[in-house]
RNA sequence: GUGGGUAUGGCGCAGUUGGUUAGCGCGCCAGAUUGUGGCUCUGGAGGCCGUGGGUUCGAAUCCCACUAUCCACCCCA
């Protein structure tokens, strides 16, 4: 029991390591490029932010929460999405005084009480972007592209974009009301939560899978024929931009997403090749988020993506990347002073930059020799009491087997010339 | 919350119709004449066969429950 993690947890750790440096490095040089800053949020907020500005029909909140109470007694929640977290910290620290818009990057460990299945944990990772400080569609465009070309630039070929609009407070109003008398006329043949849905949230019918349902949504108004003048200009200038930047993207009218806060775009990277977990990334706008949480009316927009199921895309396309290990000297050794005379030598070659190891066990030099092989050493050496006393040993090219004597002052000069 | 598959040393797997000290491959550790790896050979460590009940003279093997895991529904990243 105690040496299992707990369910739909994971340890990243060992050949995995690489692979999410690798990625967040990529991630981080990116958001270099679009000017978009990090932002690290407390793992925990107050129930109540999640319950304002994600929204309290919905199913992240109703079920998939991790909420206790601490020893304060204040209800405390883990966070199961980042951008109420940011929205927060943008309205705490004043952020509209800087220049706008405002735009925050983060990586990090996310939780959702949930069942386990491919792509699903209950702690998982994501990397998101949070743009604050305008209405205009371009910033919607600059949102997306940064997702797209990060999986572009991953090499990631299987994933599409599908952008969607539900429309401001007025178009969502007139699309709830032609929704709802739509789905009114058929309202026996839905399934009992549609029928739920379709009082609290008639959005939600779309989303829904159950057979009956899907041939009566198929006949279903689009969202997009009920789009006010603005909304619907808004959605056009975002497809202009995103054409005239070469990315290709289908309007598909059934995104409707999950959180309630979202206004006028969304839109979802989706694969089919991790499963039925299919989307890698989502996101869209939210207008009233920051206004929602005590902040002034401010148009943001921003996207959530999914480590873990990023790196299944990679590798459903490439399979695993081997990262080799960085090229390094193990310095063996034999007899009491070379055993003591290896850890100062490693000691300061490391110091200087270089990566090196030494025996800490107490090895025979057979042993070492073995294990500096399978560490994967490019140069080997051991220092016994000659090479103590003449103060030279002989430096072994574990690939060619080739040796050449060098002095041990000279070490670190040699090794830097070639690792 | 619901449904199905699986659960044997670090990893991947065998374990015949229930029968004596549970095997194999990889990995790990150590040796093959005294101070040198990758190949080969030899030896060794490591498992209350997911947990708890039950059936039986006897269970890894049959039954039940629970837990975990995988996949799917739901929902989302």
């Amino acid at each position: 029991m105690i040496t299992q993690a707990p369910k739909g947890t994971k340890d990243i750790f060992g050949s995995e390591i690489p692979v999410w440096q690798n990625i967040e490095s990529k991630m981080r040089e990116l958001c270099k490029n679009y000017g978009i800053d990090e932002i690290r949020t407390p793992i925990f907020e107050h129930t109540e932010l999640f319950l304002r500005s994600v929204g309290d029909t919905t199913d992240i909140v109703q079920k998939e929460m991790y909420t206790f109470n601490d020893k304060g007694n204040r209800s405390i929640t883990l966070r199961p999405e980042s951008t109420a977290g940011v929205a927060r910290a943008y309205i705490e620290h004043g952020m509209h005084n800087n220049a706008q818009p405002t735009k925050l990057f983060y990586i990090a460990p996310t939780f959702r009480y949930e069942n386990t299945q491919a792509g699903r944990q209950r702690q998982f990772h994501q990397f998101g972007v949070e743009m604050f400080g305008s209405y205009s569609a371009a910033l919607d465009a600059e949102a997306i592209s940064v997702a797209h070309e990060l999986i572009k630039s991953l090499g990631i070929k299987s994933v599409e974009l599908r952008i969607n609009s539900l429309g401001n407070n007025e178009s969502r109003a007139v699309y709830n009301k032609t929704l709802r008398e739509f789905l009114g006329k058929n309202i026996s043949s839905l399934c009992p939560e549609c029928r739920e849905r379709y009082e609290k949230n008639p959005l939600r019918v779309l989303d829904c899978k159950v057979e009956k349902c899907k041939t009566i949504i198929d006949g279903a108004p689009s969202v997009l024929d009920c789009l006010g003048e603005e909304c619907k200009n808004h959605f056009e200038m975002l497809k202009k931009i995103l054409t005239e930047m070469g990315i290709e993207y289908v309007v598909d009218p059934m995104i409707v997403r999950g959180l309630d806060y979202y206004t006028r775009t969304v839109f979802e990277f989706v694969t089919s090749t991790i499963g039925a977990q299919g989307t890698v990334c989502g996101g869209g706008r939210y207008d009233n988020l920051v206004e929602q949480c005590g902040g002034q009316s401010t148009g943001a927009v921003g996207f959530g993506l999914g480590m873990e199921r990023l790196i299944m895309t990679l590798e459903a396309q490439n399979g695993k990347e081997e990262f080799k290990p960085f090229r390094h000297l193990y310095l063996g050794s034999i007899g009491e002073t070379g055993f003591i005379k290896a850890q100062a030598i490693t000691y300061n070659l490391r110091r200087k930059g270089i990566k090196a190891e030494c025996d800490t066990v107490g090895r025979s030099v057979k042993a070492q020799m073995k294990y500096a092989n399978k560490i994967g050493a490019m140069y080997s050496a051991i220092i016994g009491d000659d090479e103590a006393a003449n103060n030279k040993i002989s430096l072994k090219n574990m690939e060619t087997g080739e040796t050449n004597e060098i002095s041990i002052d000279d070490i670190y000069e040699k090794l830097l010339e070639i690792i």
